[in-house]
Formats: structure tokens, C-alpha cells, sequence
DNA sequence: AGCACGTTTCAGTAATTCTTGAAATACCTG
DNA sequence: CAGGTATTTCAAGAATTACTGAAACGTGCT
């Protein structure tokens, strides 16, 4: 891998890995970012990144689970190719409101438990509104802008 | 502090910790959630989890600097009262698109280095685009939900 | 100013997470 | 179906991160 491709994959992985990532999928996935549109198969991802092939493996499990990225073989060829798209990472964005739903439902529990405490009690209302009014307004906001997306490139 | 709201702060701070956060500011948030709402004092919160007082103070630290909680001394009294409010919250959401901007310059350097292969500029300057609208759209979000909020309450 | 109490820093330890080599498994080709 | 190659699993070691006790530092009261 060439050099500036090296230093855009460290750069934004450790965005990544701030923002929560396991720090492998987030090499990984920066790598197929700059990568050809057909993809790369796991010993050219192992090789660009210095890493195992198990590693990659692990890291490609985790990234196609959650939807970031897309394994592909093509019928009488050996190997996968792994590759994303735009559209796959909106989409793992869409996903991200499972994790809200869960909170809520923990947030939910809290107001039980708080429930002798008006002042908690309305602090949690307010915490389970804005996350409820997230997980309505976000899909939509993806969708929008899918839909503008598609206006300007005719796709 | 009691089993209910015990049960609350671990099952709330995973999820936090899962999507992140460190662990114990993910504890110490949960547990002032369901806090009174003046607040707790250090001593209260590392009582409560059964942490020392560094860690408290270490997390403590990390949530106020990324506004998620607030710091408040009583003129005339001895200790701090950290507390967390629904707009502390929201705020702290807002700033969470500095983290986008970052990804956006990361993704130009990554336009740069691909500058060779169509298909992962294409890519990229999706992804680009992707990111500079929820910039643009996130903040407008919680603008109009903070607008709902007033007009319901009346606050 | 001195005291008492609360908070922060720091360096060592503990715990967790990451990474890997090697073995096991799956799969395509001939 | 045998041979070869790619992928996954697993256990162990490495690296990182989290947590704490102890000491230093601040701050308000008397």
C-alpha cells in the first residue's frame, strides 16, 4: 500500500477507534474505503495492514455482522472478496437505532427505580423522549438523504 | 444505593460502555441519571458504586469536559455536586460532530490518496458527502427537538 | 494563618482486550 | 474424491486500558 493510502487508513482507523470501534475492523474497513471498487480478498487486506490472516478474519466477521462492509465471491473463484459502499455504511448507520431501543428500555427501568424521586423521574422522561424522537427522526434523516442523493446523481 | 437503581446503572452503563464510552464515566453517568437533582457529591457517587475516589474523580473530569454532566459548588460549601440534566445531554450530542468534521478532513486526505482509482473516489467523496450533511442536519435535529420540548412543557 | 476536609495526580497493579501462530475446517478444482 | 488453497477457531502471549492507594494540592472555615 502506498504511502498516503498507509497514512488516510492509520488516520481515520484511530477515528474510528475513539468513536468505539475495535481498533482492527477500524483498519480494516479504512483500508477497503481507499480500496479498487471490487474489493480486496482477506490476504491483501492481511498483507496492506502488516496483520494476520486471522486477524482479518475476526475483523471481517465483526464488519459484515454489523453491515459495514460486503463479502462477495464470485461463483468458481476461490477466494472472498471483501468491499464497501456507501449505501452499506448508511445503512449500519440506520442499524445504530437497535442501540437506542435498548436504551430506552433500560432508561424505562430507571424511571422504576427512581420512581420515589420526582426530579430523577423527569430526568429520565426527558432522556426516553429525545431518545425516542431520535430513533422516529433518524431513518427518516437517512432517508432523506438518499433521496436528494439520488436526485443529483440520477441513480 | 438501592437494588433497583443498582440494576439500572450496570445494565444502562454497559450499554453505554458498548457504544464507547469508558466504563467507569459510563457508571458514574448512570448513576447520576437516577440521582436526585441537586446532584451527588464525589464521595456519595464512589460510595454508591464502590469505586475510589479517583476513579471518581477521573470521570468526573472526562464528563464535564465533554458537557454530559455538570460541576456546581454551593457558595459556602466544601464540596462539588455533580449533576446531569436532559440538556446537558443534548448538548453533548451536538458536540459530537466535531468528531464528524474530523472524519471529513481524514476522508479529503483519503480523496487524495485514491486520487488514482475512480471507484474509491467515488466512494469517499459519498461517504464525504454523507458525513457534511448529518454536520449540517444534526444540530438542526435537536434544535427542533428542543423546540418541540418547550412547546409542550411550556418551559 | 492554620486546620480540616475534599479533590487531583501519579505510579504501580490488575483486568481486559487485542493479536497471533497453529490446528481444524470448509471449499473449489481437476 | 483427492489435493491444494482459503478461512475460521482457539488458546496463549502481548499490549493496552482501567483502577486504586498514597501523596500532593486546593479551598473554605475558624
Amino acid at each position: 500500500m502506498d504511502p498516503q493510502r498507509a497514512a488516510f487508513v492509520e488516520g481515520f482507523a484511530l477515528q474510528l477507534a475513539q468513536a468505539g470501534m475495535q481498533r482492527m475492523a477500524s483498519r480494516v474497513f479504512a483500508a477497503l474505503l481507499v480500496a479498487p471498487s471490487d474489493g480486496l480478498t482477506a490476504r491483501e487486506i492481511a498483507d496492506a495492514l502488516g496483520v494476520s490472516a486471522a486477524s482479518v478474519s475476526t475483523a471481517t466477521t465483526y464488519l459484515t455482522r454489523t453491515g459495514l462492509i460486503e463479502r462477495t465471491r464470485v461463483p468458481g473463484e476461490r477466494v472472498d472478496r471483501y468491499a464497501t459502499d456507501g449505501t452499506r455504511w448508511v445503512e449500519a448507520t440506520l442499524v445504530e437505532t437497535q442501540n437506542l431501543a435498548t436504551m430506552n428500555e433500560w432508561l424505562a427501568r430507571g424511571v422504576d427505580a427512581a420512581a420515589d424521586d420526582p426530579g430523577a423521574v423527569e430526568r429520565l422522561r426527558e432522556t426516553q423522549d429525545f431518545f425516542a424522537y431520535l430513533i422516529d427522526e433518524l431513518p427518516r434523516l437517512v432517508e432523506r438523504w438518499r433521496h436528494e442523493r439520488s436526485a443529483v446523481s440520477g441513480r
